[in-house]
DNA sequence: TCAAGTTATGTTATTGTATAACACTTTTTT
DNA sequence: AAAAAAGTGTTATACAATAACATAACTTGA
């Protein structure tokens, strides 16, 4: 079986997925003349400064220490819900985190891997699970609606040390 | 594909679904010297009560009223923490809430699916999941301790009505 | 059997995660 | 410009989980 460590895992140019994902959500935004608001925005730019999922308080302290004014939960969590509703970021549920979605032009669910040691979350192929949990479903005659996979262990970067 | 509805979601004899938990929990706690406390009974008990997953402050709820005194979070949660441990229960992550295993002396991940109109989940076979999860992760170099599984649907009884 | 050690539970306080309700501002539409 | 809609601010509260320490109950081994 081919390794294919994931990108994240490895020592890359982040600035690129940054830019990459801000301009992405612009387009997406345009697109569906939805408002990629300054808050939105500055949400969605913290969430993608590393690949390690982070939670909603984290959000909110970060935003507090860049406007050096208090910001409440109800600000982040609504930033947060718009950036889940269109897929600009995936919710952790293990975790209670959030982190940014690579792809969010190709529609596609998300299953992840993610590192207990080092944090990092990738999401990972569908090519196997996604037929898994269609024929799993099928075989107990239920109706998909949403799917979440979250795959705990070692990435290959940690397993080196 | 032949079609199975879960038995969950069927009517059925639910009071021995309750007994045969009770039973094996008392077979594993005695194989492994460890105590099924009247308290830990209890909850799982609680637990059984439906095929629902169930929230810890459902069940402080519960335990209060059935014992009419407060009872506080740590109490159930080390209840909880017990019953995980020898996985005679599981955590629904997306939910915040506890479910009961119905098969704790056989060890198995534990995937479930879950009806967001009738609120039921039921672990689901391993059959087709657990290779596509041992491939997925093989393939990007991932070494798994823990996974989790939640697909979210509607049931085959919900989709009837 | 009784003291010592261990395990379990009780209690109070606190941290972390998320939402409700309402006020106010900004943007969009007519 | 007025009305409507969308977004943000603010306060309060609900829900989820753990820390720290006190007390009680069981086990163990002289
Ligand atoms: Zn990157
Ligand atoms: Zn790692
Ligand atoms: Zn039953
Ligand atoms: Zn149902």
């Amino acid at each position: 079986m081919p390794q294919q460590p994931p990108l994240a895992c490895q020592s890359h140019d982040h600035q690129s997925c940054i830019d990459a994902a801000i301009l992405a959500a612009g387009r997406i935004c345009r697109e569906r003349s939805v408002r990629l608001t300054p808050l939105r925005q500055q949400v969605l730019t913290l969430i993608w400064q590393s690949h390690k999922p982070l939670g909603a308080y984290a959000i909110m302290d970060m935003l507090a220490a860049a406007t050096t004014r208090r910001i409440a939960p109800p600000t982040v969590y609504r930033a947060l819900e718009f950036l889940l509703e269109h897929k600009l970021i995936h919710r952790i549920n293990s975790l209670n985190a959030y982190i940014g979605c690579p792809e969010p032009e190709n529609q596609h669910h998300s299953y992840f891997l993610i590192c207990s040691d080092c944090g990092i979350a990738t999401e990972c192929p569908a090519k196997y699970l996604a037929p898994a949990i269609a024929k799993t479903a099928a075989s107990a005659g239920f109706d998909i609606d949403d799917q979440s996979v979250e795959i705990i262990g070692r990435c290959p970067s940690c397993r080196k040390r």
